[in-house]
Parts: structure tokens; C-alpha cells; sequence
DNA sequence: TCCCAGGCCCTAC
DNA sequence: GTAGGGCATGGG
């Protein structure tokens, strides 16, 4: 197994970053230690915490595929950003105790993960805990995946990748029903998108166009049954990997409220609050970075205001 | 028991 | 256009 190790300009926190929430797919195999597995690009990665900015990753190629590169490594977990540096000055000023407050959180990173399995995740996450989503996205790797078994410390370790969209497209929708909550119309709505994907009608990899419009990318997105505008903000920002996308869920539609006085925040989040929440989101932070942001400020929310646990 | 959790969609008005 | 209910389950 290959070790390496990453570093960042700011401090990393593994437990309470990178895995705060805006993935699923990382599972903490030694609490003690800080050591957490998934596989990215074909790879099984052990991340563990080497100093306050540094990770220490062990990985392994599977089915002889090539090694993950350095390169691949610091832009999947975003070190080239300061997430500090994604709230303008403006917001530092206008906001000083809500500034104070985030600064903890400086060490949150928003991955640059895979877009299906960034899609069919947040398909899973409608109206529910954490607990659930997670629970459900462990399911469907563990009946679809394909099971990988490395050595960690002597001891062998089971791991499943997330299945590709051909394998979900050709899913029995009664199993795949008992992976999404017993939820048949979301089980579906998954066999669906995976059919999209598979048939090429849904082109992923051009919609990770830098270039394209934001509006333009949700709107496809948006064609997909169960998809609406919060799941393809999701999607743009987690799995195109464009931090300028900015979701509003119902913690977003919080603290918008509660900390910036929005009055839309009042309202229920229709398709028209949404847009217009979002649009005066962006008009207090950075709008290239909003999603980014968005992200440090969720989390600060939830944690320090909610007092929630799970993540 | 009740409310809400990283929503979406359909119906009634 | 908006409010309300269904989908589903579990934790606080």
C-alpha cells in the first residue's frame, strides 16, 4: 500500500471536517486513531490525521487501475481554497460575531466528489435524519457495490464501492426499494436517473463544464423525476464541483433567517422563496464562492446554534 | 405523543 | 402562487 502525505496552508480537523456532512461514503474505521476508508477514482484510501495540516493517506489501487495522483488528492479534498477567504470583506465587517463564530470552522472542506454517486446520495436524503441517509447510502453499496477486503494493522477490513450507473439502472426496484427506506417511488426515481446516466441521455461529465451556466445545469437536473432545485444545487456544488452553487435546505432556510434577517425566511420554502432566499444569499456572500461558504455556515448552525450531533 | 429531520410532487383553492 | 398532505422512519 502506498503512503503519501497531503498538506494544507489551513488546519484540518478529519472528525469535524471533511467528514461533517457533505459526504456519505467515508466510514470511520479506527475512532481512536482517526482513520477513515472510502474508495475514490478506483482507489481504497485510509485518511488519517498526520499534524493539524497534513493528512497522512495510505492507498491502493483496485483492479489494477492506476494509482491516485498527489494532484487528484488535494483537488478532491479542495486544498486549493481557503474557506476563510470564500466570505468577501464585506460579510467580515457586517457580520463580526457571526464572523468570531465561524472561525473554528475553517477547516471544513466541501470535496470535489463523483457526480452519480454525488446525485443518487442526495436522492436519498429528502425529509430525513442524517442517520437514515447514511444508513441508506451504506445499504445500496453493500447490495450493489463491488466488495473490496485490504489489511489495516494485520486485520483484514471489508469495504464496497459505490455501484456504477449500469448496475443501478438494471436494479430490481424491489431490492433497491429496501436500501432507500422502504420508499418505492425514491427507489424509482434512482433506477430512472442511473438509466439516464447509462444511456448517455444524461451527460454528467459535460454538465462538469466550467463554463456552463448554473442555471442552465440545474435545469437539467431538474428534468430528473424526484430531482428538484435543493437535490441539483446539491449536486452542482458537491459533485460538479461549482462552489457558486449555493442549496437552500431547511437549515439554509434557518439561518438565513436567524442570522441575517431575510424575510423570506419567514415563509415556507416554495419553489419562489427558494429563488429569491438564494438570490439575496448571494448578495451577502461571495457570489463565486457562496456554496463554499454556505457550507462552513451550515455546519456552524447546526452545531453551534441547534446543538446537533449527527453529521 | 408530537415534531422534525440536508425534499419532491400532486391536489385543492 | 400557496398551503397542505403523502411518502417513510427514527430520534429527541
Amino acid at each position: 500500500m502506498r503512503s503519501d502525505t497531503i498538506h494544507s496552508r489551513n488546519d484540518i480537523d478529519l472528525n469535524n471536517s471533511i467528514f461533517s456532512g457533505q459526504t456519505f461514503r467515508w466510514t470511520n474505521i479506527e475512532r481512536d486513531h482517526q482513520k477513515y476508508i472510502s474508495i475514490i477514482d478506483g482507489n481504497v484510501l485510509i485518511v488519517e490525521q498526520e499534524t493539524p495540516s497534513s493528512l497522512r493517506i495510505l492507498s491502493q489501487p483496485v483492479q489494477n487501475q492506476n494509482e491516485i495522483s498527489r494532484d487528484r488528492l488535494n483537488d478532491y479534498f479542495s486544498l486549493d481554497i481557503d474557506p476563510l477567504e470564500c466570505f468577501p470583506l464585506s460579510f467580515r465587517t457586517r457580520y463580526p460575531e457571526l464572523w468570531q463564530l465561524l472561525l473554528p470552522y475553517r477547516g471544513i472542506r466541501v470535496l470535489r466528489q463523483d457526480a452519480f454517486e454525488t446525485l443518487v446520495t442526495f436522492m436519498c436524503a429528502q425529509g430525513i435524519g442524517m442517520h437514515i441517509i447514511r444508513r441508506q447510502i451504506d445499504t445500496i453499496c453493500s447490495r450493489f457495490g463491488r466488495k473490496h477486503t485490504i489489511e489495516v494493522n494485520g486485520k483484514p477490513v471489508s469495504f464496497f464501492s459505490f455501484p456504477s450507473a449500469e448496475t443501478l439502472a438494471g436494479a430490481d426496484p424491489a431490492e433497491l426499494k429496501i436500501c432507500t427506506n422502504n420508499n418505492c417511488l425514491r427507489a424509482s426515481n434512482i433506477i430512472s436517473a442511473a438509466r439516464a446516466v447509462s444511456s448517455g441521455s444524461l451527460e454528467l461529465n459535460a454538465l462538469a463544464d466550467p463554463s456552463r451556466n448554473l442555471e442552465e445545469i440545474r435545469e437539467t437536473l431538474c428534468g430528473l423525476k424526484g430531482v428538484g432545485l435543493k437535490i441539483a444545487d446539491c449536486v452542482m456544488l458537491f459533485g460538479l464541483h461549482r462552489f457558486d452553487a449555493f442549496p437552500v435546505d431547511t437549515h439554509v432556510h434557518q439561518y438565513l433567517g436567524h442570522w441575517f434577517s431575510l424575510p423570506g425566511a419567514l415563509k415556507s420554502l416554495s419553489r419562489k422563496t427558494y429563488l429569491t432566499l438564494q438570490k439575496e444569499a448571494l448578495d451577502i456572500l461571495s457570489p463565486r464562492y457562496a456554496g463554499f461558504a454556505g457550507h462552513l455556515l451550515f455546519h456552524c448552525w447546526r452545531r453551534d446554534i441547534r446543538h446537533m450531533t449527527s453529521f
